[in-house]
RNA sequence: GGUUCGGUAGCUCAGCUGGAUAGAGCAACAGCCUUCUAAGCUGUGGGUCGAGCGUUCGAAUCGCUCCCGAAUCACCA
């Protein structure tokens, strides 16, 4: 039992011995104590007034004299209209500090027997276009969660689902023939990624051309997006390649192959990785074979024209499109196979899918499919929705080429990292590795938490224009503070000063000292709760407010290196546990940490 | 039109299982580098929490109705 629930056993019988009646635990509410008020734990006494009958402050005052001869962590009390703030006793804070520092792994859970098993799908690219802004959050997003489930005590297996096949690698592939001169990653210098996305760019540029001719000639917009003779022979490519045509394949082998190569890179800088990688070439037909089975239960239906539907209707959603008309497969047949696979696979007790809110529809209708195809896991799918990044003018568009390209902001984070690093004179005394290991350590710092710490459901609005602060509520403050702890420990050990002090007695201080110290002690339970919490944004936040706290006492604190200058030796060990525990957050949000800044 | 999700300071965002005077950063202004690191700290100004009604001792938070924005309702993925 913590210590806010055995408070509030404690007020449950006072209320119980002082005025005769039975209070619910609902009504008796522990929180923390503001920041403004004196105390540690505060009870909010207005549900309790019809117990006691009396006056909030008098119902307060007699609860609070009740908790103080009754119970053995109180210190002392004050009240503050309705509210009932408590003060512990330090000895309280003093074990709380002792477990801190005798865990390596406080609040963190281990994996055991009972860990649910959670497979996490994110990341989840297309092979025809390099990495932008909008696949960042996605991936910082999933990485994140796996760590945050993983301290939570969870097996969580990280999966990766290439979108391989398909009309869109078609284009790129087609223009490549047409107009690539057998260009390649090394003749070029460009990115594999990006030599494939700049052809599917010029396909789309064609491609507009010729409708854009073909309209001039009188046919519809709609005749001419059909007839156009590009799109005419990417369909007729994608026809050799589900037949298996050889050159086909092996072309489209050599180019999905530069795109790994360039993804590879781009997931080294980010730091992210999978257990498991799963390519839509592999799994399309999975599925067919479930559509089938339905079809044959009456659970799906056959339309007049041959095509395959699910009806949803009675579920709030419209009819579902299983099997094209021609019996090819469509995106949800796809996954329904896909997800089948990995239950046979890995017997999760959940499946998280990490995709944008743009598909919340889509998720709904699997989970609804999957139910009504019999599938007992069907509740286990959960779809972890997120917001779209969108710039000044609109959504990024690939094809149009009006999107914030992954690579380049990250060398552009980089070099600002570098310059602003360099004008402030950190990067001195540091070799040339050294100094790249910062610098692109507060770069990644500063685009990941640039993303995390917004609320994963909102649209980021990102403008290029405005570029990414390193200033402020920032990924290179949380480093900065938690460089400057580790700094502290190192000064510690020069000056050889080894007698710590770990009870904080309040009385040695002035009442705004002891406040902050009361402030940063209440910090260390952010762990364990920030296992239970899944959103990145919540850590980041709670990380920030931490830092902050911690900068504001740091502010007057100094390092005097008297053996016997007990305050100043108190306020050390104070800091080494925030350290734990910014470090631990950084980690389960994916950002490194730097000893040195 | 149906469904889902958003709307909090000039800007970017916290806070939302109902609690005390709604908080940060950026931008503006005024201070602070002989201590461990100024990517920092302190102070000032800045708000009808989209609007209204309701529930409650108490509403940014819960409910209903509107207004605005986004996503989706494909034989695309």
């Amino acid at each position: 039992m913590n210590i806010e629930e055995n408070l509030q056993q404690v007020v449950i019988k006072a209320v119980s011995e002082l005025y005769g009646k039975a209070a619910v635990d609902s009504m008796v509410q522990v929180q923390k104590t503001k920041k403004e008020f004196e105390g540690d734990l505060t009870i909010v006494v207005f549900p309790l007034l019809k117990l006691s009958a009396k006056k909030p402050e008098d119902t307060a005052s007699e609860i609070g004299e009740y908790i103080i001869k009754n119970w053995e962590h109180a210190k002392k009390f004050n009240v503050v209209k309705g509210f009932l703030n408590i003060t512990l006793k330090s000895s309280v804070i003093t074990e709380l500090l002792l477990k801190i520092n005798s865990q390596e792994n406080f609040g963190i859970t281990p994996i055991t027997e009972k860990s649910k098993k959670i497979l996490l799908e994110f990341s989840s690219p297309n092979t025809n276009k390099p990495l932008h802004l909008g696949h960042l959050r996605n991936n910082f997003l999933g990485d994140s969660i796996s760590r945050i489930l993983k301290a939570g005590g969870n097996n969580v297996i990280k999966v990766n689902l290439v979108n391989d096949r398909g009309i869109h690698i078609c284009k790129s592939m087609l223009a490549w023939q047409k107009w690539g001169n057998g260009e390649t990653p090394e003749t070029s210098g460009l990115k594999g990624d990006h030599l494939i996305g700049k052809y599917y760019v010029l396909f789309d540029q064609h491609y507009k051309e010729e409708i854009k001719n073909l309209i001039a000639q009188g046919l519809t917009e709609e005749q001419a997006k059909q007839q156009a003779p590009s799109i005419i022979e990417a369909h007729q490519m994608l026809q050799k390649w589900e037949s298996g045509d050889k050159e086909t394949v092996a072309l489209w082998k050599k180019m999905n192959n530069w795109v790994y190569d360039g993804f590879d890179v781009t997931y080294k800088l980010m730091g992210i990785s999978f257990d498991k990688i799963y390519h839509e070439s592999e799994t399309y037909l999975e599925g067919k074979s479930y559509v089938l089975d339905a079809l044959n239960k009456g659970i799906c239906k056959k339309a007049e024209d041959g095509s395959v539907f699910v009806d949803l209707t009675e579920d709030g959603l419209d009819q579902k499109i299983l099997l094209r008309s021609d019996g090819t497969t469509v995106y949800m047949t796809q996954d329904l196979g896909t997800a089948a696979m990995r239950y046979r696979e890995f017997g999760f007790d959940q499946h998280i899918y990490v995709v944008g809110n743009e598909q919340d529809y889509h998720f709904k209708a699997l989970k609804l499919v999957l139910k009504k195809m019999g599938f007992s896991w069907s509740d286990a799918i959960k779809h972890f929705s997120y917001g779209m990044v969108e710039l000044p003018n609109g959504k990024m568009k690939s094809r149009e080429g009006t999107v914030v390209d992954a690579d380049d902001l990250i060398a552009e984070m980089t070099e600002t990292a570098r310059k602003t690093s360099e004008e402030l004179g950190k990067l001195n005394e540091m070799s040339k590795e050294q100094q790249d290991v910062t610098v692109s350590t507060i770069a990644m710092a500063a685009l990941k938490y640039f993303i995390l710490k917004v609320d994963p459901r909102k649209t980021i609005l990102f403008n290029p224009a405005e570029s990414i602060d390193f200033n402020g509520n920032t990924g290179p403050f949380v480093l900065y503070t938690y460089a400057r702890i580790r700094s502290i420990f190192r000064k510690l050990e020069e000056k050889q000063i080894r007698r710590v002090t770990l009870s904080p007695d309040y009385e040695q201080f002035s009442t705004s000292e002891a406040e902050l110290v009361k402030r940063i002690n209440d910090f260390p339970g952010i762990i364990a709760e920030a296992c239970n919490l899944c959103s990145p944004a919540q850590i980041a936040n709670y990380v920030y407010d931490l830092c902050k706290l911690y900068n504001q006492f740091y502010h007057d604190c100094q390092i005097v290196g008297e053996e016997n200058d007990q305050a100043r030796e108190f306020r050390i060990i104070l800091s080494d546990n925030t350290s734990k525990v910014i470090a631990k957050c950084l980690n389960m949000l994916g950002i490194n940490v730097l000893e040195k800044m």
